[in-house]
DNA sequence: ATAATAAAGGAATAAATATGCAATCATGAA
DNA sequence: TTCATGATTGCATATTTATTCCTTTATTAT
């Protein structure tokens, strides 16, 4: 289903960027976005997504994509298959974002090629980036958002 | 209290073990090893030990220990905080803070060491960190604050 | 030791989440 | 097309989990 599909983007979008805490917030999310669903398909589509409900560090609940087990929508089936599994060239690992602050984990070796990718890109978004071996730290532009991040990235990280 | 530390160790050591699918039945493990307790206190129990209900291959569900939380051999009195091995071989030399990020100075040719260590923790206070060659960039986590981190940080640099 | 303060735990309940069932909709084969 | 099959969903509900309120137990300061 084509709707199914862009519904659990949505929610991958949404998760990557929102701290979450209860599939009600998360509704009302995806409601803003257009997405009409109930409660009982939300948990379904959570359930597939494997996303757990983890405790962040100030003590309050949040609801996360496992990194391991990142899905990708498929353009023609509704069939969905682990990014692990497939050939990746970027490396790309995971993104989590702290205040002005996006942090990228790459495959080991990989945070490199993959921040001089970006900084080539010259994204207005993105004034900076400095990587480690698997970790890069990219500095927002002010006054964006998230979600414009994630947009720019998604040019060269297709599975983000 | 003594009951409740040996009773988060009995957890982890169960959730190190066996699959747990829900609270009733880690209630029934633990009965099992003696500890008498009702639902809403493992409730408790497991939201210190930040353990999350997650999604296993199979699509069933089970509990699983946050990295830093896994179990391992050695300390057995006072906090649930996990203890590291290594006898400060660590090169740490000072932290400072600005915003949400901490800057670690280390012994020449030691931060790459040491960031690892601290990478591999999966403290839920830091994003991220990446190293030169004697200093380290670490990432606060939204809403976390500098106590929160350095005592996480103390795990793994005792002399902190 | 005693009072004050904090931590821990149970019972009941609220809140949150998962699921059985039936209806709907799409897809493909005959 | 028509039938069979499988996927998706809502509704109602079962199940599970978090929390409120209150009592008990430990800890600290005087």
């Amino acid at each position: 289903m084509k709707i199914k599909n862009s519904r659990l983007e949505a929610i991958r979008l949404i998760l990557s960027t929102k701290g979450i805490g209860s599939q009600e917030e998360l509704l009302n999310e995806l409601a803003r976005e257009g997405f009409k669903l109930t409660q009982a398909t939300l948990s379904r589509d959570l359930h597939q997504l494997r996303v757990v409900k983890s405790v962040g560090a100030n003590g309050s609940y949040s609801y996360v994509l496992p990194r391991s087990e990142r899905y990708r929508h498929g353009g023609t089936d509704g069939d969905v298959l682990p990014v692990s599994q497939e050939i990746d060239t970027t490396g790309y690992r995971s993104i989590r974002f702290s205040e002005n602050i996006a942090v990228i984990h790459t495959t080991p070796s990989y945070a490199g090629t993959l921040a001089y990718k970006i900084d080539n890109c010259d994204f207005p978004e993105i004034i900076g980036t400095i990587a480690g071996d698997d970790t890069i730290m990219l500095v927002m532009a002010e006054g964006v958002n998230r979600t414009a991040v994630l947009r720019a990235l998604k040019t060269i990280i297709p599975g983000i």
